[in-house]
DNA sequence: AAAAAGTGAATGATCGTTCATTCTTCTTCA
DNA sequence: TGAAGAAGAATGAACGATCATTCACTTTTT
């Protein structure tokens, strides 16, 4: 049963990627992508150094798979979405969440690190660009469903409702302390005239 | 004539401080803070790199002293602004701006490592805490003067204006080529949305 | 025993920072 | 006024640390 076998072995190589990069991922968000060395990745996944580089051909390798790796839990909170009210209470998780700076769907720094190095990394801009654009899709599919409406109409409702999310991430981290009734009381507003026909 | 002198002095060594600045900025731009080096500032700033030491203590001073110095554009650009018009316009501009990669107020990929950088860094965090205080009371004032309404009203309305504005800065880098028409629809909805009483 | 997985010391490069040294400007006093 | 020398400004080589990456080698699995 060599089929077996090469099932068991590719098995554990996964399941060692995935230790990687959840090691690197953190070690990312604590010291940031150009501070954070190998040899810490490797303390963290509790392997050596040199084992990472059977599974990822450098650092940057790791970068671009933890992008796509997002990429999946971004498209299924989309897909989990469902009424408006569950819009705004998810957003406002989400931004109670970076706020304390744990990690929703993606950590707050990391994202910020990642849009900002896009500017100079072509392959991380590749790779982010192409995350945005299905996620964009899902996002305008759930808007159309929900509500109708052109296709013009969903495309800048989602652009503005990315940029205040996104502008959220900023400002959770900035803001740690800043009472979440501020943004409940701007969501009240807000998505009903993001959202209505 | 010491007074004289020392005048002569003191206005050379901010001559130099501001040419440090602004070659670290352009460095910082260019390679995101971890990954620039001294180096490569004083070659930028067409000096030794013994010499950055005689104006700032550390490479993390000068990102401090950035800080600082980027508060005060951002407060005369808040100062400039008059009607609701000229702040649509004006965001429109913005956006622009940082698509092409061009500095306006500040530059959007340093704008997104600081504010990263400040999830790790307690001293770059207080040192933006302190600029976000101060940016916030200035833009609060511009609202209450055009719109009269309750303080409570302003501030959610100014944090929500600036989740969306900081927002901008990352769908900026993330989609350069996009039609700025989208974000010219989203303001004429957004804009009226949380401006009006 | 063959193959795969894993190790960790070694490599060469580069980093932030320091400092002995030189160059430039200013002060002082004849 | 001008020469001597003190003070400030600037240099760039050197330092120790640390970095990403490699590879000869050992351990584990098949």
């Amino acid at each position: 049963m060599i089929e077996a076998v090469d099932n068991k072995r590719s098995e554990r190589a996964q399941a060692q990627r995935e230790r990687i990069l959840s090691a690197a991922e953190q070690c990312f968000i604590e010291h940031g992508f150009h501070a954070a060395s190998m040899a810490s990745i490797a303390e963290a996944a509790q392997m050596s150094p040199g084992l990472i580089y059977r599974y990822f051909e450098s650092k940057s390798a790791i970068i671009l798979a933890i992008i796509e790796r997002q990429l999946a839990e971004k498209r299924a909170d989309i897909a989990a979405l469902h009424d408006e009210c569950e819009l705004a209470s998810r957003v406002l998780q989400l931004f109670r969440n970076w706020q304390h700076g744990d990690r929703d769907v993606t950590s707050a720094p990391l994202f910020l690190e990642m849009s900002a190095e896009a500017s100079r990394d072509p392959q991380i801009a590749r790779a982010l660009r192409e995350a945005d654009v299905l996620t964009r899709e899902d996002f305008i599919g759930w808007l159309q469903q929900r509500n109708g409406g052109q296709q013009g109409e969903s495309q800048w409702r989602a652009f503005a409702l990315q940029c205040f999310i996104e502008g959220l991430a900023i400002r959770a981290i900035r803001e740690p302390e800043l009472d979440s009734k501020v943004l409940e009381h701007a969501l009240r507003v807000l998505l009903p005239a993001l959202l209505k026909e």
